[in-house]
RNA sequence: GUCGCUAUAGCUCAGCUGGAUAGAGCGACCGCCUCCUAAGCGGUAGGCCGGAGGUUCAAAUCCUCUUAGCGACGCCA
């Protein structure tokens, strides 16, 4: 529709190209304007004359349209006003289209994704379940827009702290403790090293020792080591299933560690690398930035050498355009660090390939999360709770429904999800169990209820088909349109999302038609007499609901039949 | 100290590639179920868009300065 009126408007106008026209081209504030609007301030520059009279002019010249009902000239806005069954036509025919909302923009190019990413020996908190989140919404995101999308999950299996937890577990831990709690138990360690550091430092020194044996192959640290991984791996894999997601590849950073030599070497032949206090670094003075540690000061790898490491692996394997990044946005200048270094190393190809997507701090009711001061909440801990609260919503609600156990779990870890997924990825967050769990207005539970709402409408008529035989005047009446008018965005909303990698704009759009819908549906019966008025309104009962579903699933949201 | 992010209604936030009277939800108050799911819908109250300059026909939106909160700034990731 826009197109037909950017047309209309570029033949009639001199001075403006096509893209301009598209882009000025605005939805009036209020539906009583018309439907399309386009500002002819711009044009006053040019053709120095007031916007006012270009508007009158440009009117005129357009004419009679068989697709545009009226025009009005509003100071200096062109207000159309497009023939309603025409557009309303146009709107149902494309939301009923094969992948309506997707595009082949993406075909033959790869994405790989770097996100959840927990540490290994580390519990799975609030923070990283916004990672793994957003994660996954950019790849169901990506994929609808024909990309292939590599998830990769890039373990913090490799480090210090490591070697820490070695040197705690060798003090004080045992092995039926750590057999019995798992993680919880290495946790426990872990803190408890960080105390006796405060009064005794060497145990840093004897930590550090601990790791450069592990980065020697040295047998009996890679065991334990392997061990705690094995561990971690099993707990983080059960949140995962609650989500619903998953990876293609679990390649965490001692995977890579192997491959830290050829980097070096190649920083070396580039003669990037200068020794700085017994470290080696690539000096950054001239971008503006901190140099970028390469090796400690006794020869082992750290966090960037591993990341430098692990570009060059997926570049090779996967033969990427984009690489993703998705971290709290504390690891800015570590991203930038480590692009600037690939760069430097002749790959003009990371300036626009490699992608940091940094995401707000997650606090605990304005306290800092940390693991040292168990000062924490697990994302487990949130999704079993959440899905506890919706189950006795159930039960005083709807308490006949079938397959209880599964509707509350969609519902409560969509909650959760979508919470995440809400606003912005930049803000910080501060956690609430109070606003958690709270399933009125613009969440998750509000868009599936919605969707739940539609689904049971279209039970209720027996011998409903889609079709596109349908009367489109019926339909034009403010609740319809507006409805209409939203879902037609979807397109928009999903290439918007994936050029901004923010999910949020979908999550916006979910509550948008879901507030639409159920606007429409107060004041307009479904299920009348009239088989003209029922088979179009259930139309676009119809197209809402698959719209509702598919927006969600890019969220990584299922939508229950009946709640 | 340097750099970055954030600042819009009591609270949580949209709107930010400049355009018509700044929008939602929560909370508060008032209404709506003999009628397709009330986890819903309608209404009322609530704003100096952190502050000051500037650019422009037009600024919440762009630029500069400034204030506050948070974060980063070499041997953690």
């Amino acid at each position: 529709m826009k197109n037909k009126i950017t047309d209309l408007i570029a033949n009639n106008v001199e001075g403006l190209s096509k893209e301009d026209i598209f882009s000025l081209i605005e939805i009036p504030p209020k539906p009583e304007l018309g439907d399309f609007a386009f500002p002819c301030f711009r044009l006053a520059k040019t053709m120095r004359k007031a916007p006012q009279m270009i508007a009158g002019d440009i009117k005129e010249k357009i004419g009679d349209v068989d697709f545009i009902d009226r025009i009005d000239v509003q100071g200096a806005y062109l207000n159309f006003f497009v023939n309603k069954t025409f557009y309303i036509n146009n709107m149902v025919n494309a939301a009923l289209e094969e992948n309506f909302g997707g595009s082949t923009v993406g075909n033959g190019k790869t994405i790989c994704i770097d996100y959840s990413s927990p540490n290994v020996a580390k519990n799975f908190h609030v923070g990283h379940l916004r990672t793994t989140i957003i994660g996954n919404a950019l790849y169901k995101i990506y994929s609808k827009l024909g990309y292939e999308v590599v998830r990769i999950n890039h373990l913090g299996d490799w480090g210090t702290q490591f070697g820490k937890l070695i040197v705690a577990y060798k003090a004080w831990g045992n092995e039926d403790a750590v057999k019995k709690d798992g993680v919880a138990e290495l946790m426990k360690l872990y803190v408890k090293f960080h105390e006796e550091a405060e009064k005794n430092p060497d145990l840093n020194d004897e930590a550090r020792a601990w790791f450069n044996r592990m980065e020697h192959g040295d047998e009996e640290a890679l065991a334990i080591w392997q061990w705690f991984k094995d561990i971690s791996i099993v707990e983080y894999k059960r949140t995962y299933d609650l989500l619903g997601m998953d990876f293609d590849y679990y390649l965490g950073e001692s995977f890579y560690r192997d491959k830290t030599d050829a980097i070096v070497d190649k920083l070396k032949e580039a003669k990037l690398l200068t020794e700085s206090d017994g470290a080696k670094i690539v000096n950054l003075d001239e971008y503006d930035m901190a140099p970028c540690l390469i090796l400690k000061n006794d020869g082992s790898s750290i966090y960037a050498t591993r990341d430098l490491a692990a570009v060059f692996y997926r570049k090779e394997t996967y033969k990427f355009s984009k690489c993703l990044y998705v971290t709290g946005q504390e690891q800015k200048l570590h991203f930038a660090q480590v692009f600037k270094v690939v760069e430097l190393l002749g790959n003009d190809w990371a300036k626009e390939q490699l992608i940091h997507i940094p995401y707000g701090l997650v606090s605990l009711e304005g306290a800092k999360l940390s693991t040292r001061s168990g000062n924490i909440i697990y994302a487990e801990d949130i999704l079993l709770e959440a899905v506890a609260k919706i189950k006795e919503i159930i039960e005083e609600k709807n308490p006949d429904i079938e397959d209880k156990e599964e509707t509350a779990k969609k519902i409560g870890v969509g909650a959760v999800i979508f919470n995440d997924l809400y606003n912005q990825r930049i803000k910080d967050v501060s956690f609430k169990w109070e606003k958690l769990l709270n399933f009125d207005g613009e969440t998750g539970p509000y868009v599936q209820y919605t969707y739940a709402r539609c689904a049971s409408i279209l039970r209720k008529l027996d011998g409903f088909d889609v079709d596109t035989d349908i009367d489109y005047s019926i339909l034009d009446d403010g609740d319809a349109l507006v409805l209409l008018k939203e879902i037609s965005r979807f397109p928009k909303v999903v290439a918007d999302a994936a050029e901004k990698y923010e999910p949020s704009v979908v999550a916006r759009f979910a509550v948008d038609v879901a507030q639409a819908f159920n606007k429409f549906y107060n004041s307009n019966r479904i299920n009348v007499e009239d088989e003209a008025v029922k088979k179009a309104r259930a139309t676009v009962v119809y197209i809402t609901k698959n719209t509702i579903k598919d927006a969600m699933l890019l969220l990584g949201i299922e939508c229950p039949e009946r709640m």
